[in-house]
DNA sequence: AAGATGTATTGACGTTTGTCAATATAGTGT
DNA sequence: ACACTATATTGACAAACGTCAATACATCTT
């Protein structure tokens, strides 16, 4: 009554040793994939980083120049990071300005501690 | 002197309108570019998620079983999250079992949010 | 109206990624 | 030794991705 040994045989064959779920299976946190696999390129995740550190918005030109790419991947990254809703945009004459949006920065760095905080919080001692 | 007007022209032809590096750079945070990346995935942050909200570690079937996915490609997904170093594991007899790293997740959990306490902290107000 | 400039879009191409079927490896029980 | 089982690895393949050159679009200047 203690070890694992939960294996179930069907018509002869093995279907699965184990029972599908524990706990609760944790919302399929959509938002939160592709706001991670917006991040997940280098360049992107720099982006983001320089943005952050930024006051002002940064044009796109200010942008690239802090890469070795060229003008069209730069606007594909931001279109990318667009699309996550993690930047906003705004033309100004012949310039658009990119921002970082925070509160989509916020829900992946809640979604992340929210995680954290799942089953460290102090449950029954005795 | 107020417009952004800065276009440096070079032997005739435009070089880059703009300077390159606004503020400062932050670090490449290349680690952080592979967690994001281990976690772009919908399985694997699920994976990560199941993890989160466990207190015992889960043995590879119990994780696959949530999934409709056969059992080397759940096997690739844990190999990806282990060498991300976002999941440890451990062999007990037949069975090998995972759980989250922690101290890894922590980490990107805390580098988003240090994104976001860069610039909003309280400047000069003159 | 015409040229120049900043940015976005399109199309192409090589690389990476997610998935599976097949096989290998390692441990268990008879 | 042999069958069985849980997991990992390999190889193949289609889909997605990052990059560039070329082009389009919008705005400014003259």
């Amino acid at each position: 009554m203690s070890e694992k040994q939960n294996r179930i045989k069907v018509e002869g064959y093995v279907q699965g040793c184990c029972d599908p779920a524990p706990g609760r299976i944790p919302e399929a946190a959509d938002e939160q994939v592709r706001l991670m696999g917006a991040m997940s390129d280098p360049t992107r995740l720099q982006i983001v980083a320089m943005l952050a550190g930024q006051d002002e918005p940064l044009c796109v030109c200010e942008i690239q120049a802090n890469f070795q790419l060229g003008q069209p991947t730069i606007s594909h990254h931001l279109k990318v990071l667009r699309e996550a809703r993690l930047v906003t945009w705004e033309k100004r004459g012949l310039w658009v300005y990119y921002s970082l949006d925070r509160t989509t920065l916020e829900r992946a760095a809640g979604y992340l501690s929210k995680l954290l905080s799942l089953s460290n919080s102090p449950v029954a001692i005795g």
